[in-house]
DNA sequence: AAAGGTGAAACTGTCGACAGTCGGCAATTG
DNA sequence: CAATTGCCGACTGTCGACAGTTTCACCTTT
């Protein structure tokens, strides 16, 4: 390692490099070899921005940042032992996955959704399964059939036991094997992108749908559908599924009282009225 | 080098805030002093890493820099008489865009498109762009149609003058327009991003379309069916535009000869098997 | 002579430092 | 007493430096 790498309240894994011999996990003890142990858990990626934005995202989600809370770079960068460098480069990464907003000078704040955002993100997402469906009911393999039909049991079982945290990040999942069926892989990395936004919006309503076991049910005739490689009914079903849950975070998040958007800064872009000219904040044309 | 903040080629329009206050000057007329200074166009913010943004992005698409080259920060930088740091959020920010792509440790290489993601690009922009057809048609305001007008005037007239490389960019502009009708704004964003590879694709392929004037022409259906608020005939309408542009594309890359996707790395990721782990190159879940 | 190993050069990831800005508080003025 | 200006602390944008990796060419070995 470099200089000093003072952790003050650092983890178990050191920031260092790739956990080579120790590393938490694989047991090296004493015996000397590295003994054949069954499984290697893909040894911590070293990349310290990776974790970093991973632990971001998952406080973000978690609730323990607020929307609307500042974050600070030096700050962050203290507590996790480390220079403002990744830290940085982590927040642009959740910025981009909208998780964060940044604000030119001010730095980058937990974001938070207005109704219409919401509303606007829901209308895409369907559009995007809409598609995914499409090209899934073509394309889609048994094996990805079989995914689906795994995912699928698993969200009953979740919802059998009542862990409704890990229903939502399942139900995720179960979107995104989704996509993936469709073969389409642009569409996936997007869908991966605003999935982010989507379970911070339901982490944020509170707690989620009222019936866990009903919830995990309508995801069968989604599979159905594309067993039976019925198109139409797919498409129809894919629509519904998601206006379902729709409804019901627009439901919880009218009671909630909306935040409505604080930031009076750029929000969204205008439609660069010149030509050839700044594309700065967030993406040229 | 270092300190002064020259502005080379400084643009016009700052990316400030919401257009909701309108036309840059809000005027505070009220009672006294503040005098009706007639406006003041809020300054640009002369950030480097837009700056950076903006030319690296420019090299790209006029083709300055060839698909596959390797991008070297520190080269860079010093080209640019700036730190590296800059430069290298600027990349971030056009390998978010799809304009490069980053190997861990290798750095930055201008993108490269193999037939497959042209495809699945092209297909993902139908869906988005029907999705606004949908929503424009029922929502598109009298100066959505006046702007999309204009636009279509000014591809006409750029088409008659023979000036091809401007007429895709403002082609891309009307299709911005469009989205932008929609009333949805996460669309407008994503839109926006894809853009960028878009072009990026139409200029590799070498010189556009054969005729165009007939390109300009089909976008007049579009205002045409949008105006008389036709969903059904402006959804059939898009499809065909764009898959029009599609198949040139495909036929001129297939005679370019692909250049085939040659990073064996993540190209895209994985559906995440495992749980409550890194997250990674892009995105957790 | 081909395959494999070795060493140096080149880069990226990360760090700590500095300077310009931003927002808020306090002193000042009418 | 309210409004305005100047000052102060805090934080971001940017910089130059260092260390570990990766790459590439050259040399050694079979």
């Amino acid at each position: 390692m470099s200089r000093k790498r003072q952790a003050p309240n650092a983890r178990p894994d050191g920031p260092s490099h790739n956990p080579g011999p120790a590393g938490a996990t694989p047991v090296v003890s004493a015996s000397g070899e590295t003994a054949a142990v069954a499984t290697f858990e893909a040894l911590e990626s070293t990349d310290l921005v990776a974790q970093v934005t991973d632990r971001l995202a998952r406080a973000i989600c978690e609730g323990r940042l607020v929307p609307g809370q500042r974050l600070v770079e030096a700050a962050l960068a203290r507590q996790l032992g480390i220079s403002r460098a990744p830290v940085r480069e982590a927040a642009r990464r959740l910025e981009q996955r909208g998780l964060l907003v940044a604000h030119p000078r001010r730095g980058f704040f937990v974001r938070d959704f207005s109704l219409e955002e919401i509303d606007d993100l829901y209308g895409l997402r369907i559009a995007l399964e809409r598609y995914a469906a499409e090209l899934a009911c073509a394309r889609a393999t048994e094996d990805d059939l079989n995914r689906l039909q795994a995912q699928l049991d698993l969200l009953l079982r979740l919802a059998q036991a009542g862990a409704v945290a890990d229903l939502v990040e399942e139900d995720l999942r179960f979107h995104l094997l989704f996509c993936k069926a469709s073969g389409n892989r642009k569409l996936f990395k997007l869908f991966h992108e605003i999935a982010g936004e989507i379970r911070m919006i339901i982490v944020l309503i509170g707690q989620v749908y009222d019936d866990p076991n009903r919830i995990a049910e309508t995801h069968r005739p989604l599979i159905e559908a594309l067993a039976a490689r019925d198109a139409a009914r797919l498409d129809a079903e894919v629509d519904h599924h998601i206006r379902v849950g729709w409804r019901e975070v627009r439901r919880f998040f009218a009671e909630r009282g909306a935040p409505q958007t604080r930031d009076p800064a750029q929000q969204i872009p205008e439609t660069a009225p010149r030509r050839g000219t700044s594309e700065s904040e967030e993406g040229g044309i």
